[in-house]
DNA sequence: CCATGTGAAAGCGTTCACAGCG
DNA sequence: CGCTGTGAACGCTTTCACATGG
């Protein structure tokens, strides 16, 4: 799993779980933001129903997978037919609670911070990213985006004012796990890390992790892969 | 799995596999890099050792996962002691194919791309970015952290020229799939694609993605989900 | 008749628990 | 004695294959 983000129910015996409506299998909830983008793409070009077959070429999974995982959101498609595109996107929007909006925080105003400041898929699919800090005193009050860069002091004030839920931490590895603290202090309850560190944080917290030399280092593996595989045996496979 | 890159194996015969040396698990392979941090930040610490109990808590996982994993590589602890952490790490960059380093082209000079061609922790980690390509005449010849921003049409030639082998796609969704194929063709073998859509490329090239915006919405399923178990039962389930 | 929805089977990945060795 | 390395148990995910129903 390179984002690992099992909210750290599983050990604790879950206060005796009340009939809450939907617990989806994790792995459907990764899915369902690429059915959520092929549905849009699809009702931009006017298709009113999609077979699981055709939803699955365009979101490059298993047409069976997305059988699977609709079901668990319940009927909504039709048999000897397909979804309808627009309930469905409306469905899976609810299912991830898109139907309200969310206000983001950006701490650490560097490159990475920069541009995702002023990264326009965030807003499009509604997360409006309304603050960022650094400690750096001359990035503070600069514009990063559409928002202001505040000194990291006022984090606790502004996190609270602009009902911030979700932070994306785009700052050195070192710095990481005390932005988390005060994030998690202030009552931020979402955290994107991009610094590559371990984050702790208290099991009410979801944290997601993006580490872009992890990507590379993985793929690099199965480009070392291949070339041994071609080089060994010396003469090369046929083909 | 947020990246999910599988190689298209599995799917083909396989030309009747040659005796190749490792095909290690992939949830393996994605951890690696995970215990390769780990194990640098120790060594900076100049600890010689390591239990796998420690090593797990560094690297944000469970310690029978980290022994499994490392068997894998083979027997290189030693019991009732732990892993020697330079040995290990060797062995890690081994396996990972880091001995060698890798050169990157960056397709698409906007925020994304312009913050990743100055991100240090590539370099840091052996993977060198030589250059930069975009469409956009205004563009062009501009600098993009240490290299140039070359017009699209060069890339045939400078990425033979460069032996890029790795290219990071950081274009609009609707010019993603072209850029692919006109890296493909260049000889690129391994895309980190971080456009909004679904790659199709020939079975010898790896893909990855990263979608920031999937991340977000996948926080905000279990954000959501949080709220509805807070507030659906009116009087709040003691706590 | 055709595509969904779903049990059942197969495949992976994780965790447990302990034998084995330094 | 302590920690590694690992077989076996477990649980999750994917895939298959078909009964079901519009």
């Amino acid at each position: 799993m390179l984002g690992s983000v099992s909210p750290r129910h599983t050990i604790e015996p879950m206060p005796a779980a009340p009939p809450g409506p939907r617990p989806l299998p994790e792995a459907t909830v990764r899915r369902l933001p690429l059915y959520l983008r092929a549905l849009v793409d699809a009702i931009d070009e006017r298709q009113l129903m999609l077979s699981s077959e055709e939803l699955a070429a365009r979101a490059g999974v298993n047409a069976a997978q997305v059988r699977k995982d609709l079901s668990h959101l319940g009927s909504y498609g039709t048999r000897g037919v397909g979804y309808d595109t627009e309930l469905l996107r409306q469905q899976i929007n609810r299912q991830l609670g898109l139907t309200h909006e969310y206000n983001v925080a950006i701490v650490g105003a560097g490159n990475l911070g920069q541009a995702l400041g002023n990264y326009r898929g965030f807003t499009e699919r509604g997360f409006n990213v309304v603050a960022a800090f650094d400690t750096d005193p001359d990035k503070v009050g600069r514009r990063l985006g559409s928002v202001v860069v505040y000194p990291m002091a006022e984090l606790p004030q502004v996190v609270g004012e602009k009902g911030i839920t979700m932070a994306l931490i785009t700052a050195p590895a070192h710095a990481a796990q005390d932005i988390a603290d005060r994030l998690v202090a202030a009552g931020v309850t979402s955290v994107l890390n991009f610094a590559p560190t371990v984050l702790n944080v208290a099991s009410h917290v979801s944290v997601r992790k993006v580490d872009l030399a992890v990507e590379l280092q993985i793929l690099g593996y199965y480009e070392h892969l291949r070339n041994d595989r071609v080089t060994s045996p010396k003469v090369a496979s046929a083909n």
